[in-house]
DNA sequence: ACTTTATTCAACCAAATAGTTGAATAATAA
DNA sequence: TTATTATTCAACTATTTGGTTGAATAAAGT
Protein backbone atom coordinates (compact mmCIF):
# COMPACT_ATOMS: atom_id res chain seq x y z
CA UNK A 1 0.00 0.00 0.00
CA UNK A 2 2.72 2.47 -0.88
CA UNK A 3 1.26 6.12 -1.58
CA UNK A 4 -0.54 6.69 -4.50
CA UNK A 5 1.71 9.65 -5.30
CA UNK A 6 4.75 7.57 -5.18
CA UNK A 7 3.16 5.30 -7.99
CA UNK A 8 2.00 7.43 -9.96
CA UNK A 9 5.11 9.94 -10.21
CA UNK A 10 7.46 6.68 -10.11
CA UNK A 11 5.40 5.72 -12.95
CA UNK A 12 5.89 9.34 -14.90
CA UNK A 13 9.72 9.34 -14.50
CA UNK A 14 10.41 6.62 -17.30
CA UNK A 15 10.52 7.42 -20.93
CA UNK A 16 9.16 4.47 -22.26
CA UNK A 17 5.89 4.47 -20.04
CA UNK A 18 5.21 8.38 -20.84
CA UNK A 19 5.52 7.18 -24.54
CA UNK A 20 2.98 4.85 -24.42
CA UNK A 21 0.71 6.96 -22.20
CA UNK A 22 1.35 9.22 -25.26
CA UNK A 23 0.33 6.92 -28.02
CA UNK A 24 -3.18 5.56 -25.73
CA UNK A 25 -4.20 9.63 -26.42
CA UNK A 26 -4.71 8.63 -29.96
CA UNK A 27 -6.76 5.67 -29.10
CA UNK A 28 -7.67 2.48 -27.03
CA UNK A 29 -5.19 -0.09 -28.07
CA UNK A 30 -3.60 -3.64 -27.75
CA UNK A 31 -0.51 -4.72 -26.03
CA UNK A 32 0.70 -5.72 -29.00
CA UNK A 33 0.24 -2.44 -31.07
CA UNK A 34 1.19 -0.07 -28.14
CA UNK A 35 4.51 -2.36 -28.11
CA UNK A 36 5.06 -1.63 -32.34
CA UNK A 37 6.93 1.54 -31.92
CA UNK A 38 9.55 0.19 -29.42
CA UNK A 39 12.52 -1.72 -29.59
CA UNK A 40 12.14 -3.87 -26.55
CA UNK A 41 10.33 -6.76 -25.53
CA UNK A 42 6.83 -7.42 -25.75
CA UNK A 43 7.53 -9.10 -21.93
CA UNK A 44 9.08 -5.52 -20.96
CA UNK A 45 6.42 -3.32 -21.89
CA UNK A 46 4.06 -5.90 -20.59
CA UNK A 47 5.86 -4.84 -17.29
CA UNK A 48 5.13 -1.78 -18.03
CA UNK A 49 1.51 -1.37 -18.63
CA UNK A 50 1.48 -3.67 -15.18
CA UNK A 51 3.29 -0.14 -13.41
CA UNK A 52 1.05 2.30 -15.30
CA UNK A 53 -1.89 0.18 -14.13
CA UNK A 54 -1.07 -0.47 -10.80
CA UNK A 55 -0.29 3.56 -10.17
CA UNK A 56 -4.29 4.46 -12.34
CA UNK A 57 -2.97 6.10 -15.67
CA UNK A 58 -4.19 3.45 -17.67
CA UNK A 59 -6.69 0.69 -17.59
CA UNK A 60 -6.47 -2.88 -19.07
CA UNK A 61 -9.61 -4.96 -19.89
CA UNK A 62 -9.07 -8.54 -21.60
CA UNK A 63 -11.42 -8.90 -24.96
CA UNK A 64 -10.77 -12.15 -25.94
CA UNK A 65 -7.67 -13.05 -26.65
CA UNK A 66 -6.81 -9.07 -27.19
CA UNK A 67 -6.28 -6.87 -23.73
CA UNK A 68 -7.15 -3.47 -24.59
CA UNK A 69 -5.45 -0.44 -22.74
CA UNK A 70 -6.93 2.57 -22.24
CA UNK A 71 -5.61 5.92 -20.10
CA UNK A 72 -7.79 6.92 -17.02
CA UNK A 73 -7.43 10.53 -16.09
CA UNK A 74 -7.60 10.30 -12.70
CA UNK A 75 -4.45 9.51 -11.53
CA UNK A 76 -3.00 12.16 -13.66
CA UNK A 77 -5.54 14.49 -12.05
CA UNK A 78 -4.13 13.87 -8.96
CA UNK A 79 -0.23 14.42 -9.99
CA UNK A 80 -1.74 17.49 -11.45
CA UNK A 81 -3.27 18.66 -8.04
CA UNK A 82 -0.62 17.96 -6.36
CA UNK A 83 2.03 20.16 -8.30
CA UNK A 84 -0.41 22.66 -8.44
CA UNK A 85 -1.45 22.73 -5.04
CA UNK A 86 2.45 22.66 -4.13
CA UNK A 87 2.21 26.33 -5.58
CA UNK A 88 4.98 28.90 -6.34
CA UNK A 89 4.61 28.48 -9.76
CA UNK A 90 5.97 30.68 -12.35
CA UNK A 91 3.21 33.80 -13.26
CA UNK A 92 2.63 33.42 -16.70
CA UNK A 93 5.34 32.57 -18.20
CA UNK A 94 6.21 32.96 -22.20
CA UNK A 95 8.47 30.01 -22.40
CA UNK A 96 5.53 27.31 -21.37
CA UNK A 97 3.67 28.73 -23.61
CA UNK A 98 5.93 28.46 -26.37
CA UNK A 99 6.97 25.56 -25.31
CA UNK A 100 2.91 24.22 -25.19
CA UNK A 101 2.48 25.57 -28.78
CA UNK A 102 5.65 23.84 -30.32
CA UNK A 103 4.03 20.83 -28.47
CA UNK A 104 0.54 21.13 -29.55
CA UNK A 105 1.64 21.23 -33.20
CA UNK A 106 4.07 18.06 -33.43
CA UNK A 107 1.59 15.97 -31.87
CA UNK A 108 4.83 13.35 -32.23
CA UNK A 109 4.68 11.22 -28.95
CA UNK A 110 9.01 11.18 -29.04
CA UNK A 111 9.21 14.35 -29.32
CA UNK A 112 7.46 14.66 -25.66
CA UNK A 113 9.26 12.20 -23.57
CA UNK B 1 22.46 13.23 -18.74
CA UNK B 2 18.97 11.87 -18.63
CA UNK B 3 16.24 13.62 -19.87
CA UNK B 4 15.33 15.89 -17.27
CA UNK B 5 11.65 15.04 -16.98
CA UNK B 6 12.86 11.68 -15.62
CA UNK B 7 14.83 13.17 -13.05
CA UNK B 8 12.19 15.27 -11.98
CA UNK B 9 9.06 13.04 -11.36
CA UNK B 10 11.89 10.37 -10.56
CA UNK B 11 12.69 13.16 -7.40
CA UNK B 12 9.29 13.40 -7.09
CA UNK B 13 8.46 10.01 -6.58
CA UNK B 14 9.89 9.50 -2.98
CA UNK B 15 7.54 10.93 0.09
CA UNK B 16 10.63 11.88 2.03
CA UNK B 17 11.83 14.21 -0.66
CA UNK B 18 8.19 15.85 -1.52
CA UNK B 19 8.48 16.59 2.21
CA UNK B 20 11.66 18.48 1.82
CA UNK B 21 9.93 20.04 -0.66
CA UNK B 22 7.28 21.11 1.26
CA UNK B 23 9.51 22.15 4.32
CA UNK B 24 11.11 24.38 1.72
CA UNK B 25 8.11 25.87 0.72
CA UNK B 26 7.97 27.63 4.25
CA UNK B 27 11.61 28.81 4.40
CA UNK B 28 15.20 28.52 2.86
CA UNK B 29 16.97 25.84 5.46
CA UNK B 30 19.77 24.85 6.21
CA UNK B 31 20.30 20.79 5.73
CA UNK B 32 20.71 19.87 9.73
CA UNK B 33 17.63 21.67 9.86
CA UNK B 34 15.53 19.84 7.27
CA UNK B 35 16.87 16.67 8.61
CA UNK B 36 15.41 17.41 11.87
CA UNK B 37 11.94 16.60 11.59
CA UNK B 38 12.76 12.62 9.77
CA UNK B 39 13.99 9.74 11.77
CA UNK B 40 16.47 8.75 9.21
CA UNK B 41 20.25 10.02 8.83
CA UNK B 42 22.13 12.95 7.85
CA UNK B 43 24.05 11.22 5.20
CA UNK B 44 20.45 9.82 3.99
CA UNK B 45 18.96 13.44 3.72
CA UNK B 46 22.05 14.89 2.12
CA UNK B 47 22.04 12.69 -0.85
CA UNK B 48 17.81 13.40 -1.19
CA UNK B 49 19.31 16.74 -1.39
CA UNK B 50 21.90 16.13 -3.82
CA UNK B 51 18.78 13.98 -5.90
CA UNK B 52 17.10 16.98 -6.02
CA UNK B 53 19.34 19.70 -6.81
CA UNK B 54 19.92 17.61 -9.64
CA UNK B 55 16.64 17.23 -10.91
CA UNK B 56 16.69 20.90 -10.34
CA UNK B 57 13.97 21.51 -7.92
CA UNK B 58 16.25 22.80 -5.55
CA UNK B 59 19.64 24.64 -5.39
CA UNK B 60 22.49 24.43 -2.88
CA UNK B 61 24.30 27.19 -2.00
CA UNK B 62 26.95 27.17 0.87
CA UNK B 63 27.55 30.22 2.83
CA UNK B 64 30.30 29.36 5.97
CA UNK B 65 29.93 25.93 6.74
CA UNK B 66 26.10 26.37 6.34
CA UNK B 67 24.65 24.90 2.60
CA UNK B 68 21.32 26.60 2.28
CA UNK B 69 18.94 25.03 0.61
CA UNK B 70 16.09 26.93 -1.43
CA UNK B 71 13.45 25.84 -3.66
CA UNK B 72 13.54 26.28 -7.51
CA UNK B 73 10.36 26.58 -9.41
CA UNK B 74 11.20 26.05 -12.79
CA UNK B 75 11.68 22.12 -12.65
CA UNK B 76 8.21 21.85 -11.17
CA UNK B 77 6.54 23.77 -13.51
CA UNK B 78 8.07 21.84 -16.24
CA UNK B 79 6.44 18.76 -14.63
CA UNK B 80 3.32 20.82 -14.53
CA UNK B 81 3.39 21.98 -18.01
CA UNK B 82 4.12 18.04 -19.53
CA UNK B 83 0.96 17.10 -17.40
CA UNK B 84 -1.34 20.02 -18.15
CA UNK B 85 0.11 19.93 -21.85
CA UNK B 86 -0.73 15.97 -21.74
CA UNK B 87 -4.52 16.23 -20.76
CA UNK B 88 -4.86 19.24 -24.37
CA UNK B 89 -2.99 17.20 -26.58
CA UNK B 90 -6.03 15.56 -28.40
CA UNK B 91 -7.46 18.57 -30.09
CA UNK B 92 -5.33 21.54 -31.47
CA UNK B 93 -8.02 23.75 -29.96
CA UNK B 94 -8.20 27.60 -28.78
CA UNK B 95 -9.89 26.63 -26.33
CA UNK B 96 -7.26 24.31 -24.56
CA UNK B 97 -4.99 27.54 -24.93
CA UNK B 98 -7.33 29.83 -23.70
CA UNK B 99 -7.63 27.24 -20.59
CA UNK B 100 -4.14 26.77 -20.50
CA UNK B 101 -3.73 30.89 -20.06
CA UNK B 102 -6.67 31.10 -17.75
CA UNK B 103 -4.70 28.16 -15.49
CA UNK B 104 -1.92 29.78 -16.10
CA UNK B 105 -3.32 32.84 -14.00
CA UNK B 106 -4.97 31.03 -11.41
CA UNK B 107 -1.53 30.02 -10.25
CA UNK B 108 -0.61 33.32 -8.98
CA UNK B 109 -3.52 35.32 -8.19
CA UNK B 110 -1.78 38.23 -7.45
CA UNK B 111 -0.88 38.74 -10.95
CA UNK B 112 -4.49 38.84 -12.50
CA UNK B 113 -4.82 42.24 -11.62
C1' DA C 1 45.63 24.98 19.20
C1' DC C 2 41.60 22.45 20.37
C1' DT C 3 36.61 21.55 20.08
C1' DT C 4 32.34 21.72 18.17
C1' DT C 5 29.18 22.05 14.29
C1' DA C 6 27.74 21.21 9.46
C1' DT C 7 28.01 18.43 5.78
C1' DT C 8 29.72 14.93 2.79
C1' DC C 9 32.41 10.72 1.47
C1' DA C 10 33.20 5.75 1.22
C1' DA C 11 31.98 1.33 1.70
C1' DC C 12 28.56 -1.52 2.26
C1' DC C 13 23.66 -3.82 2.10
C1' DA C 14 18.88 -5.05 0.74
C1' DA C 15 15.39 -4.21 -2.26
C1' DA C 16 13.55 -2.51 -6.49
C1' DT C 17 13.87 -1.69 -11.53
C1' DA C 18 14.27 -2.44 -16.47
C1' DG C 19 15.69 -5.39 -19.35
C1' DT C 20 16.50 -10.28 -21.35
C1' DT C 21 15.02 -15.22 -23.01
C1' DG C 22 12.25 -19.22 -23.25
C1' DA C 23 8.28 -21.55 -21.78
C1' DA C 24 3.33 -21.34 -20.54
C1' DT C 25 -1.45 -19.97 -21.11
C1' DA C 26 -5.50 -18.72 -23.61
C1' DA C 27 -8.29 -17.61 -27.44
C1' DT C 28 -8.99 -17.69 -32.37
C1' DA C 29 -8.28 -19.60 -37.13
C1' DA C 30 -7.50 -23.31 -40.48
C1' DT D 1 -6.92 -31.20 -34.10
C1' DT D 2 -3.25 -28.28 -35.08
C1' DA D 3 -1.51 -23.87 -35.78
C1' DT D 4 -1.21 -19.15 -34.95
C1' DT D 5 -1.69 -15.05 -32.25
C1' DA D 6 -1.79 -12.34 -27.90
C1' DT D 7 -0.14 -11.94 -23.60
C1' DT D 8 2.06 -13.23 -19.43
C1' DC D 9 5.12 -16.01 -16.34
C1' DA D 10 9.58 -17.50 -14.53
C1' DA D 11 14.15 -17.17 -13.96
C1' DC D 12 17.95 -14.59 -14.52
C1' DT D 13 21.13 -10.27 -14.91
C1' DA D 14 22.83 -5.62 -14.33
C1' DT D 15 21.96 -1.27 -12.45
C1' DT D 16 19.86 1.96 -9.36
C1' DT D 17 17.98 3.30 -5.03
C1' DG D 18 17.41 4.36 -0.21
C1' DG D 19 19.24 3.29 3.68
C1' DT D 20 23.19 2.36 7.14
C1' DT D 21 27.82 3.45 9.71
C1' DG D 22 32.19 5.54 10.52
C1' DA D 23 35.61 8.50 8.90
C1' DA D 24 36.81 12.83 6.51
C1' DT D 25 36.50 17.72 5.53
C1' DA D 26 35.59 22.41 6.46
C1' DA D 27 34.41 26.39 8.97
C1' DA D 28 33.49 28.51 13.37
C1' DG D 29 33.81 29.24 18.31
C1' DT D 30 36.68 29.29 22.65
Amino acid sequence: MPHKLNQIFSALADPTRRKILMILLEDDMAVTDIADPFDISLAAISKHLIVLTNAGLISQERRGRVKWCKLETEAMHAAFVWIQTFGKLDPISLDSLEEFLAKEKLLNPSDLG
